[in-house]
DNA sequence: AAATCTTGCAACCGCCAACGA
DNA sequence: ATCGTTGGCGGTTGCAAGATT
């Protein structure tokens, strides 16, 4: 049986997006907002599936998008949120304002990963790499050094703290993490209710036992403000 | 100058969870 | 409880541009 397809794909356009359609795609939203992608390609007169439009729109057209190069501070943040929360690129560029899942994604897989294996540094666990794998890492990054001339990643004798301060520093790191509820919307008014009716945050700190010395959780005795958020860290 | 290789990024694909009928 | 639909996410691919030979 399967699933049926996300829309009919013999008469839609694949690949990259023309000017037309962006500018098709811009006055539609701009006009009745976001939401239902499904239906929203024929109602905008685009031969696209409603996926491709809403990759289009989050990645690239949506307003408040910060293009360009990242900051050697967004570098780090990625780098700490990536070691506490793994490959979860949503979340990660939830912490990042006008930078998306996709853009970060592909810094990871483009830049990050390269920049902490020369550091001797496992990009998935960010512990230190294992010593034979350090070596060879650094014979290859040293080749890579060479040809760029970019300084060689200083791997001591004792590699024993190699990159293992990173999970250190995330104890550090002011994490405080939350996940907005989505906005929202009069359409959605039943959802809504049922969030009045269970007012109260759900602290993912104390969810996923992530504490600091051990000391209790602040969610138990602070007077959140805004009721309508998942915490992810002590704060 | 041409051919080949490498890199970076936009876009696609498949899976999954949430939701409604 | 089940099934179909939809939106969202992460992994992967394909291609254009730049670098190298």
């Amino acid at each position: 049986m399967g699933r049926s397809p996300c829309c009919e794909k013999a008469h839609t356009n694949k690949g990259a997006w023309s000017k037309e359609e962006d500018q098709k795609l811009i006055s539609y939203i701009k006009a009745h907002g976001e939401g239902c992608w499904r239906s929203l390609p024929k109602a905008a007169g685009l031969l696209r599936c409603g996926k491709s439009c809403r990759l289009r729109w989050i990645n690239y057209l949506r307003p408040n998008l910060k293009r360009g190069n990242f900051t050697e501070e967004e570098d780090e943040l990625i780098i700490r949120l990536h070691g506490l929360l793994g490959n979860k690129w949503s979340l990660i560029a939830g912490r990042l304002p006008g930078r998306t899942d996709n853009e970060i994604k592909n810094y990871w897989n483009t830049h990050i990963k390269r920049k902490l294996l020369s550091q001797g540094v496992d990009p998935y666990n960010h512990g230190p790499i294992h010593h034979a794998m350090a070596l060879e890492t650094h014979r290859a990054v040293a080749i890579q050094s060479q040809s760029k001339g970019i300084a060689e990643p200083n791997f001591g004798e004792d590699n024993s703290d190699g990159g293992c301060s990173e999970r250190g520093d995330n104890l550090e790191l002011d994490l405080n993490l939350s996940i907005s509820l989505p906005h929202y919307s009069p359409k959605c008014s039943d959802s809504h209710a049922n969030l009045e009716a269970n007012k109260r945050s759900i602290c993912l700190c104390c969810h996923l036992s992530f504490r600091q010395s051990g000391q209790p959780c602040s969610c138990l005795n602070s007077d959140d403000s805004n009721p309508l958020v998942l915490r992810l860290w002590d704060s």
